[in-house]
DNA sequence: TATTTATATTGCAATATTACGATATAAATT
DNA sequence: AATTTATATCGTAATATTGCAATATAAATA
């Protein structure tokens, strides 16, 4: 095969991976990154700011944008983009699910 | 191409994105599910609980300690798996970051 | 030591991702 | 209206991922 069972899984479950695949790639990493320095941008900013075509930039963020960690707004004939913050709490959340339970039972594995 | 260009980009984005691929497809986030319900696995569990034939599990185990999400222990013929605490920190530590950041400017976005 | 039990590895086909040149779109400016 | 500015989409080559059958490995047990 080599496409993923995604009807085996929960729509919870397929929502986490698909936020987590967004961040699964270093330039969309140091897009976050950026977008958290600067708060608001423009896609040319990423291109003069990432070793990546304008093609390239512009498909992450269609990627970052699907997975709802960021959002757009038309400005002219530019696009101002920043961080998505139900997105974010969305995977945090699942974090904060894992460390509770960690912090709760406090023992060394196996 | 195809190939991440990933000595574009600093060891620390590289490493947040490996943890965050390696989140990146349902069965893992279903795999670390299992785990933080049930505390520590053998292989041979998560084989019941998921659509999925053995070597792919396997495989999938082997990312995810791969990424530092997970550590097994062998115990006889088993090995015994169970979370990790400084990967989830770390990947969880980049949330705090971005969350920090929105809550101290407060503003909506463009 | 032969068998059982549990997991890992190999090999491969199907599919997905990455990157970018070329081109399209769309709003603003001249 | 032609040009400029900014971004998106298309097409495509290179590479990576997914999933599993077959097989290998390795410790425990009979």
């Amino acid at each position: 095969m080599g496409a993923t069972k995604t009807d085996h899984f929960t729509a919870e479950q397929n929502e986490l991976a698909v936020i987590a695949k967004a961040l699964g790639h270093p330039a969309r990493i140091a897009i976050m990154e950026y977008l958290i320095k600067v708060d608001t941008c423009i896609c040319g900013d990423i291109v003069n700011e990432l070793p990546l075509a304008q093609p390239t930039v512009s498909q992450h963020l269609k990627e970052l944008k699907n997975a709802g960690l960021i959002k757009g707004n038309i400005e002219g004939t530019a696009i101002c983009y920043c961080i998505n913050e139900p997105g974010i709490e969305k995977i945090r959340g699942f974090f904060q699910h894992i460390t509770d339970h960690l912090d709760k039972k406090r023992k060394e594995c196996c």
